[in-house]
DNA sequence: ATTGACAAACTAATAGTATTAGTTTACGAT
DNA sequence: ATCGTAAACTAATACTATTAGTTTGTCAAT
């Protein structure tokens, strides 16, 4: 009973499966064994552990995020650019939960948390802040302002907060991403 | 051996220690009883389950957050109320890194996040915001933004975000609550 | 003082988690 | 045809949390 096909990339594609229909919460080695038909231990001849399994599964989605961002940016410069990253971002946090969350770090790995911070995933941001004429110390401080508000806003949504309010959240939003805006312009207008 | 003067607050003050001490990643209601000289399964005539009890140490955590947020902004008003309770919450989360975790709720429990606002919690932003001169409908907006703000930027730095760069974070925060205080002052006038 | 009840500790067991060691076996290359 | 390797297996370990059932200490009432 040898031989069944599996290599990593199967593996790592059915346990990205497994995630996004059944929730971070349900997912196991022995669940995604079931899955594939195959003993939890078989697993580890593919994978190195379950961490590493989560680690690499986040990494691909924050590859589709980073995608989708550059996608969302592509021809547009200005507070258009802006406006259409922040929209992707939120978008993907919402439409794929489960895997923003693993993008994010924040899996049940032992209370262990990172946010993934390669280059190819800071240069959406990067490409959107050139239109606004920074410096390069300010484009550094307006990256970071920027991907906290865009994060903050993902969490709370995520958690299910900003619930209790009667106002809307795409507003609210509109509204911060305004506000980054105005001040990016002043900044831009400061270093010149 | 029985009687051991055991009870919920004597558990949960353990277990709030516990965690400071040792990070919320290696506490286990197994840990927990050895600190207490008491086997494990004794533990749940005091608390109901490892869930609630994480529940509820995180709900004093937000209490302790909480006040020391009014602390900060008593007796201010306006940018300098702002910038007091913004410095207030990242340095609680800074400070006490592992009960922040608490709070915002990822904690390991089964990969479930909540952010936590209760009325007590948002009346510090509440309080400032009020200093702006807001339309009701524009002070909830601007609960979101700030809220949003402050969690981007403590979650990032917790992970360990934002290092990558070469320039400070406390002036990247500045510029943040800055940008906060230009757009809650516009959104001010606008609203009058 | 004795008794009796309750609460708090215990022991023992269950079911779940990830992971490793060691064994078998199928397949592909020689 | 055979032989080695990689992929599956079985079995075991060491953790989780949690529940059921048992013992026992303490406090209150008689």
């Amino acid at each position: 009973m040898a031989r069944k096909g599996l290599d990593k990339s199967v593996v790592m594609k059915a346990a990205a499966e497994l995630i996004e229909e059944q929730g971070l919460s349900r997912f196991s080695m022995g669940e995604l064994a079931r899955r594939l038909h195959v003993k939890t231990a078989s697993l580890y001849n593919h994978v190195d552990s379950l961490d590493r399994l989560l680690d690499e599964v986040g990494l691909e989605a924050a590859a589709r995020l980073t995608a989708e961002e550059n996608a969302a940016i592509s021809g547009k410069t200005g507070d258009e650019a802006l406006f259409s990253l922040a929209e992707a971002y939120r978008r993907f946090a919402r439409e794929h939960d489960q895997m923003y969350r693993l993008i994010i770090g924040f899996s049940r790995r032992s209370g262990e948390m990172q946010i993934r911070e390669a280059r190819e995933i800071l240069e959406p941001i990067r490409k959107v802040l050139e239109g606004y004429g920074l410096s390069q110390t300010q484009q550094y401080h307006w990256q970071r302002i920027l991907r906290g508000m865009m994060v903050g806003f993902a969490i709370h949504e995520h958690a299910g907060g900003f619930t209790g309010l009667p106002v809307d959240k795409d507003e609210s939003y509109r509204l911060a991403v305004q506000c980054m805006a105005d001040g990016l312009r002043r900044a831009g207008r400061g270093s010149e």
